[in-house]
DNA sequence: CTGAAAGCGCTTACAG
DNA sequence: CTGAAAGCGCTTACAG
């Protein structure tokens, strides 16, 4: 039970291993009759292929490496989803690797490589240009097809997908000022992540356009520390607007603004970067950019399947269309 | 670059290949000075043995399998987090496979097999009694060593980590029912999962004590949907307290009475029983009983590495310490 | 259409 | 301490 090889399949189907092997992976090749009674014995003793026999005999693990910085994001998470299930439609295998803060970045692609996978989908948007630069080098030198999932990275025409951060916030921004707000706020992160970076470049355009100054207040997503900076915030600054890069801080402002006697959004208007669950579970409900998170893993895992399967590739760059989401805080 | 393999670490440093695969795995049986030389090449070449070769030649993977029902849950992807840091730890790699609702339930473990994993970590608590039943079976036959990881399965002597689901719900009940609260409704899942089966008992024993009959709304969590459930809820029932199996589903809920005029926690106690990170968005801030989930994956994992290797094992069925903590909300 | 044989890149007794 | 050789369970030209 453990373990029935392709031997014993051959044996009990009185066929050589070659055989059994053809009517698994070129059952056109074979005799349809000798191919059902293969089949039937395949069936009968529960035989699967061992997955690493295979690997090495035919280089390649049919196992694609999902490199990320840390899964308990909320956003990886549903990166995942999306990603999980377009794997498993094209019956691939997924090795999960994650990459800690100060961890040697050669050292860890150089595990991913060893683990042979065919094809890295890489989510990890913690990492500077130049971080970045050399794994994608390193990769490329390994021959290993590399999809950028939810990373924006400009400088080689690395496949990837995404949406336009950028032209979102850019977007939301303007549509602020236009609704007469004057003082609005970014809040993004202390950490750089690739993908804040966009969001931040958007908003600075759309300040500068209207010859406003970029008002950015960097912050934690720890909500105990959040709450801390903004209640400091909120006695010291003037502001009728707040676009957050996660939804959860927005949130932690909003709950701090209605706190300090602010209305929401009469007094401030608060968006969100993400459209997550967050939203609408806040008091007002966020409104927010959403993001298709879920949509960006699954088109990232099946535009990696034709660079793993040599198909052609029309796009290689994908942006996927973003809405903003009206709810009751702005 | 590609594909450095042991022949070439051999030929450079002038020994065979059996010296070089022994300077990994046992160092101590070479030479201290062949051992450098090798160690030297290794390093200059960027050597990585190939994982699969080496899995099939040696029956071991080092590779564990998580298999799970959803990755985007929010608790799947803090059990991950704590999994993967001492998968790391340990050095082995992980893949990940999900349970689609209405799979073939064998196929779907025979795949797991296949892929030929040292070890698994079933995270999945939406199978019916009789399914984890079957699911056990056959990884026992195939003689992979599983933990079960968050998953409640009483039947057998299955190795698991967890806490005492029932206990703490039982608990907090206990707490509200003593601190006047009457009417005290659970709000608990349709789908059934393990995990909340057993809150649900914890909930019943108490009520039951105390002579009362258990009051119990199951909803989705779906924020759109429960709404709904509650909305109408609110304008029928008589309430004090409403308890959920999930922090999101809580929040929904004070969100409604809010807005329905109520006052939390003056006219009704809400408590979740997650401790996630909604329980400090929401206004109030949620109470809950915090399971610590990133510990529970840490834990499950630690132990099915003393498993894999054949560590003597003092405690299989391991639960958890657990806490309640005090916010606004009750 | 089918089988015998080589080979994938390692590990591991077995000699020496 | 080191090397030659068999073998892990498959795939894939190569003959026939």
């Amino acid at each position: 039970m453990a373990n029935t090889t392709i031997y014993d399949v051959a044996g009990a189907a009185k066929v050589s291993l070659a055989t059994v092997s053809r009517v698994m992976n070129n059952p056109e090749k074979v005799n349809p009759e000798t191919r059902a009674r293969v089949l039937k014995v395949i069936k009968e003793l529960g035989y699967r292929p061992n997955a690493i026999a295979r690997g090495l005999a035919s280089r390649k693990s049919t196992t694609v490496g999902i490199v990320m910085a840390d899964v308990s994001r909320a956003a990886t998470a549903q990166l995942l989803g999306g990603i999980i299930d377009i794997a498993k439609k094209y019956d691939y295998a997924m090795k999960v690797f994650s990459m800690a803060e100060h961890e040697d970045i050669k050292e860890a692609i150089r595990t991913v490589v060893a683990e042979q996978v065919d094809g890295i989908l890489f989510l990890n948007d913690e990492l500077e240009s130049e971080q970045m630069h050399s794994v994608i080098n390193q990769i490329q030198d390994a021959q290993i097809p590399v999809v950028l999932c939810n990373v924006i990275y400009d400088d080689l025409d690395v496949p990837s997908v995404s949406i336009d951060y950028e032209k979102a916030t850019y977007e939301i921004t303007k549509e602020l000022l236009e609704a007469g707000r004057k003082d609005v706020y970014l809040a993004s992160t202390v950490r750089k992540y690739t993908v804040n970076l966009h969001k931040v470049n958007g908003y600075v355009k759309a300040m500068e356009e209207k010859g406003l100054e970029p008002l950015i207040i960097r912050t934690s997503g720890d909500v105990a520390v959040n709450t801390l900076h903004f209640e400091e915030f909120i006695k010291n600054k003037k502001f009728d607007a707040l676009i957050s890069v996660r939804d959860s801080i927005a949130i932690s402002f909003m709950n701090c603004a209605i706190k300090a006697g602010f209305k929401v959004p009469e007094d401030v208007s608060v968006v969100g970067l993400q459209n997550t669950k967050y939203a609408v579970l806040s008091r007002p409900n966020l409104t927010c950019v959403d993001t298709p998170v879920y949509d960006i893993g699954a088109v990232s895992m099946r535009l990696l399947t034709k660079y793993m399967q040599h198909e052609e590739v029309t796009e290689s760059k994908i942006l996927l269309p973003y809405r903003v989401v009206e709810r009751e805080s702005n």
